[in-house]
RNA sequence: GGGGGCGUAGCUCAGUUGGUUAGAGCGCCGGCCUGUCACGCCGGAGGUCGCGGGUUCGAGUCCCGUCGCUCCCGCCA
């Protein structure tokens, strides 16, 4: 780090000291890391935010310094103002950058002291959550957050670097909004100036971008704050951040190339080591067939296979079923497994919540033969193609679903992700990036309404009559079986917006009242543009090793979307509810109160 | 909304078929200690076993309810 503008506080960061400063004199400042104290001499780690250096107090050379680094304590905050001294060979520290050297103290000034903290500041084990997130402050203290955030900042200037040397201009756009139809629940704030009516917070820049290109910017990025009111995962939070970008004139190609030169540079500055661009693209189509997923991982086996064409005409009921009702039989090879009865109901379980109506398994037995429940009810001919199909050894665990095409997929691309999980099989320090493409425009849901694979105002390829047939011009980002970004090429014109939103159920005065400002901005000439969107949270993540997102936010909400630390969401005053005409529902304030004496109960009785 | 896991000292955890006074490591407090760096040694304090109810002679342990954390399904254009 660069060395700090000298003041009463400190001339130098802990983590810079080094041999080459030896006999200097210094003042450095920071917290208490660990304490030593021998009695006679008392070692002192500090920490700053560069990094730890050992000080030293000795009795007879600075007694005063001494007496007072007696009572210091973990966290306590002070500058110490002494000599770099080399260390003796004997006690040097490899295993800190600043090992080989220590501060000798001559002058102890103590600026804070420190309650003892409710969980270890000084190494990174495990602690409850919720604990870590209502002492928040303390808990960016340590190295494990530490790190992550700084990664965080090299991802974002990276990101801002590599943009503005390519002509992107960062712009704002607004986070009062209104709501749109389609996609998330929103948050909304209700507005003062007009009791009973709302503000929205922008589930995405989406259309302000495209106004933007509109607008004649061409080349637009930003980091942008995101809303959905759904429900949180490890990778989803209420609120996350989103590089935005949108281009003028370009193809998909464009979009993709400028991802891969920004996500590359991201990737080098984060240390994570992946395949240099330009990276694979799968049709969502394979990635479904193969992976049971639209964002496959592709860092081991067990592929999925087409099963049905080995069942025409089978004896197998449930089979059979499958295949009349238009659905599927798929299957993968799980390997050599040894899996008691109890672990394979756990993965007919795991099958299940995913929708299919069971799971079939089956282990190839020595002579061909496979142990089976449903080993009685198939013929030779069909174990033998589904062994063959499936590459199957004796040993090896085969699992298999029929049902319709998206459910068994589903199923299949849950169980090859736990068994990948309980058994290690993701190669260690192996990434894989990979487009998907080719996503179907819509999707039929259970009630025969269309929905947008991905949003509204994506470009549609195909015959618009036939609303099952369309493909979109959009790709998704995949690293390492996690989503970390999309978009895709826009309807440039007001017909063909018209028309999508027609299919979705919206229509045209539906459409005018929600965006008829996007549609007014589409017929005055509208350049073909593209974008898309990365989950910077997921992005740091994945390169910061962590297992959830919110390991990756300074404060982040708890996974219920509530915050203990601040204890958002709160109820407010009676007056702030009649400034916005709003006032809370009998039933609901009945609720409240029955959850407030609930909570109070414990202390009271 | 649904399913799984967890909740015992400040932290991380153990706690047998229900059985005497609920334990460990770390931390904390006190004492000793001049080369430690996860300092060491000696001593000590610290518990609403999340909360409420039930079964039982007896509950940290079993049952019901509830709250919180977490993972997943639904949801997330």
């Amino acid at each position: 780090m660069r060395t700090p503008r000298p003041n009463r506080y400190r001339d130098a960061w802990s983590g810079d000291l080094t041999a080459a400063r030896a006999d200097e004199q210094v003042r450095v400042a920071g917290w208490v890391h660990r304490r030593r104290d021998h009695g006679g001499l008392i070692f002192i780690d500090l920490r700053d935010r560069s990094g730890i250096v050992q000080l030293t107090f000795h009795p007879d050379r600075a007694p005063e310094a001494h007496r007072l680094a007696h009572s210091l304590r973990s966290e306590h905050v002070l500058t110490a103002v002494g000599t770099v001294t080399r260390r003796d060979a004997e006690n040097v520290n490899p295993n800190i950058p600043t090992g080989e050297i220590e501060v000798t103290v001559d002058e102890l000034i103590v600026h804070a002291s420190a309650e003892t903290p409710p969980f270890p500041i000084d190494e990174d084990g495990p602690v409850n959550e919720e604990l870590r997130l209502r002492h928040r402050a303390l808990d960016l203290r340590r190295a494990g957050m530490q790190e992550a955030i700084k990664l965080r900042h090299v991802v974002t200037q990276t990101m801002r670097a590599v943009l503005t040397e390519r002509d992107f201009l960062e712009i704002e756009t607004p986070s009062l909004t209104r709501s749109t139809p389609e996609g998330a629940r929103d948050y909304l704030v209700p507005a003062r100036i007009e009791p009973g009516s709302f503000y929205a917070l922008p589930q995405s820049p989406q259309l302000f971008k495209q106004l933007l290109m509109i607008g004649g910017f061409e080349r637009y990025f930003q980091i942008a704050r995101c809303f959905r009111d759904e429900d949180s995962r490890a990778d989803r939070q209420p609120e996350f951040t989103q590089l935005d970008l949108e281009m003028s004139f370009v193809d998909e190609d464009d979009v993709i190339e400028t991802m891969e030169a920004v996500m590359s540079a991201v990737f080098a500055a984060g240390g994570l080591e992946a395949a240099p661009a330009p990276w694979p693209r799968m049709s969502y189509d394979e990635a479904m067939l193969r992976f049971g997923s639209d964002r496959p991982d592709t860092r081991f086996g067990l592929e999925i296979s087409e099963l049905g064409p080995l069942f025409e005409g089978t004896a197998f009921k449930v089979f059979a079923g499958a295949l009349a009702s238009g659905g599927v039989i798929r299957g993968l090879n799980a390997g050599a497994r040894e899996l008691p009865r109890r672990e394979l109901d756990a993965l007919t379980e795991l099958a299940r919540q995913h929708g299919a109506k069971g799971l079939v398994w089956a282990f190839v037995q020595e002579d061909g033969t496979w142990r089976s429940p449903v080993a009685k009810a198939l013929s030779a001919e069909e174990i033998a193609a589904v062994t063959g199909a499936l590459e199957g050894k004796p040993g090896d665990l085969l699992l298999i679903v029929a049902d319709r095409a998206a459910i068994a997929a589903q199923a299949l691309g849950a169980l090859r992700l736990e068994l990948a999980d309980r058994f290690g099989l993701v190669p260690e320090g192996r990434h894989d990036i990979l487009w998907v493409v080719d996503f179907p425009m819509f999707e039929q849901g259970d009630d025969g309404a269309w929905n947008a694979l991905h949003h509204p105002f994506t470009a549609p390829t195909g015959d618009l009559s036939d609303p099952g047939s369309l493909r979109s011009r959009a790709y998704d980002l995949v690293l390492d079986g996690s989503e970390i970004g999309g978009g895709s090429i826009r309807i440039s014109t007001p017909e063909v917006q018209q028309q999508v939103l027609a299919i979705l159920g919206i229509d045209a005065d539906e459409a005018q009242a929600r965006f008829g400002f996007l549609l007014d901005a589409l017929k005055y000439g509208a350049p073909p543009h593209g974008g898309i969107a990365m989950g910077i949270d997921r992005i740091v993540a994945l390169l910061a090793g962590r297992e959830t997102i919110r390991d990756a936010m300074a404060f982040p909400k708890a996974a219920s979307g509530t915050d203990p630390l601040t204890g958002a969401p709160a109820p407010v005053d009676e007056a702030q509810l009649r400034d916005v005409g709003l006032g809370v529902a009998p039933e609901v304030k009945a609720q409240q109160a029955a959850r407030a004496a609930g909570a109070a109960a414990p202390s009271t009785s």
